[in-house]
DNA sequence: GATGAATGAGTATTCATTCAT
DNA sequence: GATGAATGAATACTCATTCAT
């Protein structure tokens, strides 16, 4: 059913590159390497893409040198940090195609996307903007794109989604609603459900009755309140 | 030039609306406040907000000691900017309210303010992350607030509207699809369109019957070009 | 006699280029530039070219930033030094052109450019390696050389000089004695005119009789003793 | 494979002449050391002085603890480098005593060792700054200096050199030439010879007639170029 | 008031050297 | 002994902000 060369990239017997680093790092200098992965996790999510490296260093414990010893340059941590996660995405994309209704493996696989994507500020501009890492995210995306548009041609093929509707909406959807979703997280991170909800609403070739939305929408006052957190967390 | 709704709000005669300006400034001073103002807007647009200011006051032709009399910080310019704009909302909202049929209403007020989000990479960053100029955007943006959920009330109580949509979603989903058109807007500067049609769909009380979305998405080659011009724009 | 385009080149009443300067430099701020220039004259006469701007800046009592505002790189920093005393050997030339006898012009002429490059690193550096502030100096030195050719030519026209000898000989010869000379210079930084006169004796078609060296060598412990301090000052 | 007369020097059967080391090493201790001589050579030779030590340690296969291990610092590194070919110097010099005539001996002492500074970035750079490896190096330059000056006085003896030429004087010369020689080595590596033939003409007590320089002199497009290509390749 | 000069902390990156494995 | 991981000071350059002219 699915060409093995595509199924290859995935599959789960076939674990996500761990196995092809010349040589495995000491011990202690892997973990090095998580703890930089992780601060550079965390800041990245608390302060967005631009930290620097010193702050990443300072947070992980350890010396700037280990960083570029590490990853070389700002943008190859980047890389490291967000390929396997845009590679996963192909991953979650071959899952919905196993769906037994074409319709709900779409949408289980824009849910999980939006999931992934929602919880993940660095994840979100790496995707999207790119500015460090260019080239292996580019690839990754450029890999995710054919598996995505299998899954809408299979829904349309069932009529259970409209014809107009095209492979880039996807991502572009989904980027939409996780991007917003970024600036409240803190006091509704799951509210991209409420907007996608409305969305896939939008996208059913006729109506199937109204679906209620699934998450409430933000009070004014929380919304204020948020956006001004999330201020004052950007200076 | 710019629109006339616009304009009246930024009329001399008629002083910021905050009204907290000690004396009206001197002709010469006011001129080169107009110039900063508009200096900074282009430079903003074309470069996002962190350009310097010494490139926005050798835009307007006058010295950085000029920009910081005028508007005591980065933050406080960047306030002014959009403070204005941000106000003029108010003006849409109002002008939607005065709408025969509450839904076109409401929609056109949503296609207002995704116009002018969508072209205006400084004015959408402001509304939302309000890194800068915090207080006076935070205050107009409460003084919108009341006038949408007018808006909205209006809509349902006209059964035009889902019952459990609420205010605040109004500026959430403009917000994400302008976000996302951000990035495509080279090739497709008006694809929100595209998405806001999805969306106002799903949010009729029942289904109008298809709509066909009225902006092709976009191809997998543009998207991925322009992702990797947008990435090449920030460095 | 001699044509008009070279001769403005250096007029002495045309003085170098003070004046083309859009506006002049408020006074404390050509202050500031002079006390730059200065300052990186002496450092990097100290420590050669690779010394950092940092150091120029606290030597010149200024922060980083003036440096970078009155000379935008490294490169221009250089450039700003030494392009003046590259061109002023045009001057010398021209000069030496004038002199009654050729030989002896030719002689004075590659005994100011020595008396020039003996007493300065950085000079010396920029006219050869040009590691920094390339296309002024590449620019000042393509200048320069016709005016050394027709040194060349008048002296082997009046038969006072090998006919092999081509003009690119001349500052050859006058780097590589300067540049050993730099190394000793604490001791003896006269001793270039000892080897120079060595090879003027070669160059004349005919010995003129033998010419006593007018500088004493290095005694070897001077020698070993001023390599040792170079040594030193070098890390 | 070397020169005879160089190989002797460093033979392993007649082990450091500086007689201090406390007991051979291991075989494969050893073997790290000469790797590390060779791979350091070359590449000071392609990049100078200033490359790191991790490139070192690259290109002779080893870790740069290795390095630090066999030679304790980038100086003594250095040293290590290059007082055997220093001292070979010497073996040159004893070689040059030897010859029936005097003013030859002394010419071709001059000759090889113009000949192995010229061709030599690192070896030039440490007998003259001796920056790093100041101890062995200054040492062995002592060493040189009596049989230098034994060359010079049996040439004088035999009325075949100018009387005030002091031994210090062939070094200076030497360095002089092979320096300036290094800027353009990629167009004239034997240029010097040029140089050193209107010197030597110089050193003779009365002329014995005029020897055509034996290489072309530059053209000015070729120094232009040289210097132009040096400075690109620093950067 | 306006100007633009001055400041210095901050950024990505390199490299000699030390030290745990 | 050998390895290569870790360190941090150093470098060129930028930019928000202050202040002398």
């Amino acid at each position: 059913m699915k060409p093995e060369g595509l199924k290859d990239l995935a599959d789960p017997a076939d674990p996500p590159c761990v196995a092809d680093a010349p040589r495995p790092l000491r011990r202690d200098a892997e973990r090095n390497r998580q703890r930089i992965l992780t601060a550079a996790v965390e800041v990245i999510n608390e302060r967005g893409l631009e930290v620097s490296l010193d702050e990443v260093a300072r947070r992980a414990g350890v010396g700037v040198g280990t960083v570029y010893r590490r990853f070389g340059t700002k943008d190859e941590l980047a890389e490291a940090l967000f390929v396997d996660r845009i590679e996963s995405i192909a991953a979650l994309a071959e899952a919905a195609a196993e769906a037994p209704d074409p319709w709900s493996g779409l949408v289980s696989f824009m849910e999980q996307m939006a999931e992934m994507l929602a919880g993940d500020l660095g994840l979100r501009h790496m995707l999207m903007f790119a500015t460090y890492g260019r080239d292996k995210v580019s690839y990754a995306r450029q890999r995710n794109a054919p598996l995505v548009a299998r899954l809408v041609a299979r829904a349309q093929a069932a009529g259970q989604l409209q014809l107009d509707l095209r492979p880039t909406d996807i991502p572009f959807i989904i980027f939409a609603l996780t991007e917003a979703t970024q600036f409240v997280r803190e006091v509704s991170p799951g509210i991209w459900r409420r907007y996608l909800n409305l969305v896939l609403d939008g996208l059913r070739p006729e109506r199937q009755g109204v679906t209620p939305l699934p998450v409430p929408a933000l009070a004014p006052e929380e919304m204020e309140e948020t956006l001004r957190q999330y201020a004052l967390r950007h200076r």
